[in-house]
DNA sequence: GACCGAGTATGCGTATACAATACCTCGCAT
DNA sequence: ATGCGAGGTATTGTATACGCATACTCGGTC
């Protein structure tokens, strides 16, 4: 597989500096490289994570690795699995239902508040996002352009000013990032091209309640171009294959 | 302290205990043990939650103790501040404000699906919930009713199926447990003796739109229970206070 | 030739040791 | 007497070492 990680190799090669300073901050980086690796889908599904692989990569030892790991897998962004190791998720296709269900839920329920409390500058970023969004795909790169429609639907349920319903969007974007890497077709990436733009001029417009529909419109439209095919290679079953 | 858990666990031979077949489900046991007694306040919000005290009390090394105090901060339930370590987490007014209007969003959302989805075991089951909540609120039992209560909300989100939502229902509830510690009148406990068994009914009948507005109501008469003073302890507003 | 068992090897889970830092207390100077 | 500073203590953060469980492989036997 392509691991080629952006880390760029660490070639210090006393790792002496890992002293307590920037541990924090450090850790944070890691995790947001992991983080970003399998939004990207440079890391895909199904690809196993070795913990001294990832220590000596970025130069920590495994307990860092360890707890960046835990975290996670409590974002359901990789499977820990007892004595087999961490690997990234492989979303079944109840869970994408799951989360597509939800996104439809709280993404379209947050659009009212949204439209009410959405600024000039707010309006500015957005479309900055989305134009560098739209750039991306054009380009051919996907992974900046996946990454990018992830942080525009997590910056749009910031804007409500619920933290806690945003970091839940943020959660379920990345859980759809990786599912669009298991569902998803090539070429085809979840979300049009202008839709994000529409979705703005509604809000700008404090349209609140178009802005909920057009989301929602948006949201089955990213949903129904996966093709949820149950692949289950792990356990193929027979006797519906042969009928038995 | 009492050190002779880990002293006669180091000098014994024999690998009968403790070492790694059932580690999972003893931290699994520890984790739950923490978060049930910071769900029914006998561990109040701002508690200290030293590393080694923790691992003394249950036995295992601070390791293990770490891993689970960072699970329960990533589920907020404790605050981690960088070097002075964890305490219970005293949620602010903003917070709770989040926490319920996130709960009204997704609870409400929720109860169409789950009256169509509940069954007869369901019922049954929601009424023996709501029946032990009310005997423990009759029992001036308060620690058990706050749990019971969070247990048949999540109890509640988990039929309609989506375990996504009903596992952002379950911390909610969590979070709102804490929320009643810190901004709750003693006494007077969220959740009235009847409106758990009233919403019962509602989606026994499939009734969900009934259902959906009982259960706004029923949450808003809880938030509106709160006092919601700013107690800002840690920086007064000077400013405010002197009319300066 | 295939299947089963033993041995090895890999990799995780846990504990302990060490380093760094924040808080608290005590002393000194003003 | 009070405020400030320095040192000690206590507690967290990180790394390393060790033990065990499982998986894979190789050889023997049926």
């Amino acid at each position: 597989m392509n691991q080629r990680q952006t880390v760029a190799e660490r070639k210090a090669p006393g790792p002496r500096l890992g002293k307590n300073g920037d541990g924090a901050e450090r850790h944070e980086a890691i995790y947001r490289s992991i983080s970003d690796a399998i939004i990207e889908h440079r890391l895909k599904p199904g690809a196993r994570l070795r913990e001294d692989a990832l220590a000596e990569v970025f130069g920590v030892s495994r307990t860092g690795i360890r707890k960046i790991l835990q975290r996670l897998a409590l974002e359901q962004l990789v499977t820990l699995t007892p004595r087999r190791g961490a690997s990234v998720t492989r979303p079944t296709a109840d869970e994408a239902k799951d989360v597509f269900d939800a996104r439809q839920m709280v993404e379209c329920g947050l659009m009212p508040e949204v439209a009410r409390r959405i600024t000039e500058a707010d309006v500015s970023e957005l479309r900055e996002m989305a134009r560098r969004e739209r750039e991306a795909l054009k380009g051919g790169e996907q992974s900046a352009a996946i990454k990018l429609s992830a942080a525009f639907h997590a910056r749009l349920a910031g804007i409500s000013g619920n933290a806690t319903l945003a970091d839940f969007v943020g959660r379920l974007c990345s859980r759809s990032s990786l599912i669009l890497a298991v569902y998803g077709n090539a070429g085809h990436l979840g979300c049009e091209s202008h839709d994000h733009d529409d979705l703005i001029g509604y809000l700008e417009a404090g349209n609140g309640e178009r802005a909920a529909a057009f989301m929602s419109r948006h949201l089955k439209a990213i949903e129904a171009s996966l093709s949820i095919v149950e692949e289950e290679g792990e356990a193929p079953d027979l006797h519906e294959i042969f009928g038995g």
